[in-house]
DNA sequence: ACTGTGTATGTAACGGGTTACACAATAATA
DNA sequence: TATTATTGTGTAACCCGTTACATACACAGT
């Protein structure tokens, strides 16, 4: 059985007092070296661990910060929440994950929760929390792959370009009737997804709404929603998928009816989870550099609650085409 | 901005002492049902929030546990994540999700770290953990998915059972030249698995230890020697992979040598994450009740702290087939 | 010798709850 | 009517750190 030591038992070991022994862990105030070695001595004989409750009570800190993201199940986050976890365990910091389900009152639930245990700050991916809900809550916070408000720092990255890179690299490869599998409206990156491929389509002349349907950034609806689509129009020779688990569901309905990867039909999708490799043929997508961006959340999270400046309160990141066989039949497969 | 209210203030507010709020805050002890009820109407008025540090404090408990799996990106950890998420959330308990990379030292300081902010409980996923080390941590501590010591609680599937399942599949399905790709030599469920796969083939005079490789549970070593394997033996018929992750790797590397799956080669996973339906053909594998193990885990863990009666503390699950493209012509593809 | 500054350490209040214990008032029992 | 439960409430200690403040001494400057 362990017992465990309190700052009493060592600062009585040691001959001295409390605040001697906090000084000591602190590296604060004056103490003299001999005293120094001595409680040090003390808090090795005892395995003295300070109570991060105590403390936490006292400073209103806790060295711990919360990250909420939608659903631990789709592969994107799990990316994301390692880099940043790698980056918060670095600098001492332990890390809570919480699943909202895009839900509101979820997502507010656990701010309250987490508050109420002096969290440090949060990372938030969402797209119902406004600005003054944030506000509301005062309390570091950076938004990560949702930008919540002009105001509110933010990590994330070129949605519109890269949406627009992507539909204009379909019609590189000389296709002409490109569909959009669009994410929900109310999340702000698959808006700007979508709004990047109809200025493309649009200046093309190619525009044509009967061709971008609403996948819910889910494998399922996807397949669903494709198959009509595609049974609807077989004229279509591109798709562009909101992200990529809904290039994943593009790729078993087109399989289901019977249609050529990329010889029929050339597929690509959006954020470059690791899971597009695992599809046969290997799925074409616009990548964001996920693990920078989770580091970079983190890393302005810290510098905010440690007061450092911030220089940037938001950072944008490029995304870049990752060519693969679902757009390019010369790629081996 | 948002001032937090103390008991105090409360006390004050209702006219009474900080222990009548504690009362009825905690319903315990005699409390006049008209004190109550202004008690109640302060703490409404004030939009009051115990302070959950300082409850900790005293109670020695923080309504958190600790969950600490190998690595959040392989997709089965989060599905038993969510499923302990979704339990321990109901209950009012905040769950702290940690990756341990399978590290001796990350999962000892994960374990330290958290026992320093009183989380009630741990549920952790380990091979290297032994039962000294969790003894020492004198916590109430569920092993899931890979058991620790006959000893201590757990809950895993019945891997031995399963593998010999899994091979006997293939068998039934015609193949004589069956190669296994097994786990990592230190995970007890891997080892299990191997088991199950020799005991089988043995019995049938099949067993070749030429066919048996080490895959390490992961995607891309498993596509390597798998690739060797294949070439050096091409007259396998069917793999058993020791988990899906491995089977995905197994599949793409026939898809690389151009073998047509199932026609020249069957594959079967053992795990059934979702990930198998993505691919093309869709894994068949053996799964196991991934949700239901964490729920299991994480009620028999609640059970633990809260000191119900713990009927069982070691609960096994059956595994079962799902049979997809990876190993019958006839399924739709 | 006197004051000021830097060094070293201790005492006690504080953070925000919980609860053992004391005390009172009322209700029940002998 | 005296005695004992039961109910209701407050005081203060406690959980375990941190830190403001007080005290004390050494040494430098005047």
């Amino acid at each position: 059985m362990i017992v465990i030591a309190t700052i009493k038992e060592v600062a009585k070991e040691a001959g001295v007092s409390v605040a001697t022994v906090s000084r000591v862990l602190n590296n604060k105030g004056y103490v003299n070296e001999d005293t120094r070695k001595r409680v040090m001595s003390s808090i090795e004989k005892l395995n003295y661990k300070p109570n991060a409750v105590a403390r936490s009570l006292f400073k209103k800190k806790s060295k711990m910060i919360g990250l909420i993201v939608p659903d631990i199940k789709n592969p994107f986050f799990p990316e994301l929440a390692r880099a940043v976890e790698d980056v918060t365990n670095s600098e001492g910091y332990t890390l809570i994950l919480c699943n909202s389900d895009d839900d509101f009152h979820k997502e507010q639930k656990y701010l309250d929760a987490l508050k109420q245990k002096y969290v440090d700050g949060f990372i938030v991916v969402t797209s119902t929390l406004k600005a003054e809900h944030v506000e509301d809550h005062n309390i570091p916070l950076v938004a990560l792959d949702r930008s919540i408000h002009p105001e509110i720092p933010a990590v994330y990255s070129n949605n519109y370009t890269g949406a627009k890179q992507a539909t204009q690299y379909l019609l590189e490869l000389g296709c002409r009737q490109i569909a959009h599998i669009r994410g929900p409206h109310h999340i702000n990156n698959a808006e700007e997804r979508y709004k990047g491929f109809t200025d493309v389509t649009k200046d093309q002349g190619l525009y044509d709404p009967k061709l971008v349907i609403n996948g819910g950034y889910s494998i399922e609806k996807t397949i669903g929603v494709t198959s009509e689509l595609l049974k609807k129009s077989p004229e279509i020779d591109g798709i562009f998928a909101g992200n990529d688990m809904m290039a994943i569901g593009v790729l078993k309905a087109a399989e289901r009816l019977g249609l050529k990867v990329p010889e029929d039909l050339k597929i690509i999708g959006f954020d470059g989870i690791a899971l597009c490799k695992t599809t046969s043929p290997e799925i074409t997508t616009m990548a964001q550099p996920i693990y920078e961006m989770g580091t970079t959340a983190a890393r302005m999270l810290l510098d905010f609650i440690e007061k450092k400046e911030v220089i940037n309160t938001k950072q944008v990141f490029q995304v870049q085409l990752v060519e693969r066989q679902s757009t390019r039949v010369s790629l081996k497969r």
